[in-house]
DNA sequence: TAGGTGTGCGAAAACGATTACGCAAATCGC
DNA sequence: GCGATTTGCGTAATCGTTTTCGCACACCTA
């Protein structure tokens, strides 16, 4: 071997495929698309497949931009978590329409006829509620992670499942605490704000539904800064179960979601769009999120079975 | 505009520029690593340029097929945070003896003349230590993250820093908590059995410097399930100031590095040595780490100006 | 041995831009 | 108005592969 080494470009030039794949999330910070990203460059590496990455912080414009980078790069395929679920829906189309290869993860464009993958967040939304119900609790609130968020489809399947966990026992009304609240980064500030600002209206509650864990460390803390013992007078579930949330104080109770392997589908799904081409059908994948118990809720305090009496 | 793109792969091939830059990294699930990408994801869309994203998850084999694969597509430049300090030495020495731009973060190689940015980690550990030594403390124990990032600069630099501020108060001996044990993840965990196993050994301590913030969690937790409080009984420390940290219970004592600005600023570096050449002389870019006092110590129990005068 | 088939290798076209070049036209100066 | 310079535009070469094609040579069979 005299070293050579074949010049990829050249050959994507000739054989147009670059064996590349664009990937682009609203962030990069969190628990949750720090995971994906994880799944996603393993199947990718797996599959001598290059990740090209950037982030559209939340922006459709910037998602556009992005996207046309990508695009003008030859990626063979694109995995996206769209920003906003109607903002960049013709964007979408179009992109259909030219026959890219497109996967969405984590949130999805109504009606848009494209493989997706994402936990069933209103599943998620339901099992947590449901906890919360099982354990007593009747005046449980849900808590979000700002305003921009609140439009993620996401957000909104486990707002639904809250919704329909409570009207199978017979409440109706549904308290949300964030909206008209600033967005603030770090999304424990905003929940701690938005739970102390409830509690200072006079507002009541004995359960709140956090939309993920962070929000519910805000949450929290906000409950006890006025004395309010978490899980004796009130019980709180997150979501996401992060790592740092069995050793919070109390260890959170949470619905977890399996993160790497909504990045691991994602990347399959794609490769086999890329070979199949238009003719496979879409395939809309909804990962199980799993109930993990621990003291936040109280569940823990109860005696065996009795739970499930309820 | 008759929707004319240009197709970057052919340009690329023509004038010998991708506009593509490689980020390999040690692992992407991090607090540290996620902002580092946020960082260079910015300034490199402003630049127009893009990232091809990899992940080495520590293993140094790995680090080098990944390389290989970035330079076979000829991306413009490399930014790499090195997973051994020793083992693929001659690889990037090769590297640069072939004139790739490359710039190390976080980790380095010692006596490599290459472009590098991180924290000085080794003032962030002196920092830290000097806290708790003020504080009163005498008997502080250090608690790394697992055997393999043991090795990395960043954890040495941390440990030395340790070591010369215990010096200053004529303390030699230093006690380091985690060896031996096996790998595992998440580190809360890893760190909970370093101090549980210290402790029914007989083991004595007042301090903890922690090496990132998710060990302090664990070595937390530790203290307390022995009823050993903190900080009354015991000081502890974390770094990396994650936003959860301040959410914690106690919030938690820390030092802050920059992240964000690393992952700038490297890309501005590779950025000047990718239009500059070989000429430009190397630059070695410290940034200053930042003490961040919150309750996990004991400081804030302390009369004004007490503290300053140990 | 002749005809057909298979193998192997070198030459050439293609991928889609950049860029250097040459020639024609337009502008300028005297 | 004429020579000289500038401007503009179209043609061709280049980047480094892949891939097709054709041709020569070897091999197999009748």
């Amino acid at each position: 071997e005299l070293g050579y080494r074949p010049n990829l470009v050249a050959r994507s030039l000739r054989i147009q495929k670059t064996s590349t794949m664009g990937l682009v999330v609203i962030g990069l910070t969190g628990w949750f698309y720090s995971h994906i990203l994880e799944g996603v460059d393993g199947v990718a590496q797996a599959n001598q497949y290059g990740v090209l990455l950037a982030c559209s912080y939340g922006y459709p414009d910037k998602e556009r931009e992005i996207i046309q980078m990508l695009l003008d790069k030859r990626v063979d395929g694109l995995i996206v978590a769209p920003a906003d679920p109607e903002e960049n829906r013709d964007f979408y189309e179009e992109l259909l329409a030219l026959q890219v290869p497109v996967v969405l993860i984590d949130r999805y464009i109504p009606g848009l006829p494209v493989d997706f993958v994402a936990t069933n967040n209103e599943l998620g939304g339901y099992l947590a509620t449901r906890h919360l119900l099982r354990l007593g609790r009747r005046q449980i609130v849900f808590v979000s992670n700002g305003s921009r968020e609140r439009r993620a489809t996401s957000v909104i399947g486990r707002f639904t499942g809250y919704q329909r966990a409570l009207a199978e026992c017979d409440i109706c009304e549904t308290i949300e605490l964030g909206p008209g609240l600033p967005d603030i980064v770090p999304e424990e500030e905003y929940a701690y704000n938005a739970v102390s600002h409830y509690l200072d209206e006079g507002g009541k509650l004995d359960g709140v539904f956090a939309v993920n864990d962070d929000v519910a460390y805000g949450a929290i803390r906000a409950l006890q800064a006025r004395g309010i013992r978490v899980p004796d007078d009130v019980s709180v579930i997150g979501f996401d179960d992060q790592d740092t949330s069995a050793f919070f104080l109390p260890p959170l109770t949470t619905v977890a979601q399996p993160m790497r392997e909504i990045g691991q589908r994602a990347v399959s799904l794609l490769l086999e769009r890329i070979h199949k081409g238009r003719s496979a059908p879409q395939q809309q994948i909804l990962l199980a999120p799993q109930l993990v118990v621990r003291q936040s809720c109280g569940a823990h305090l109860w005696k065996d079975g009795q739970a499930s009496k309820l």
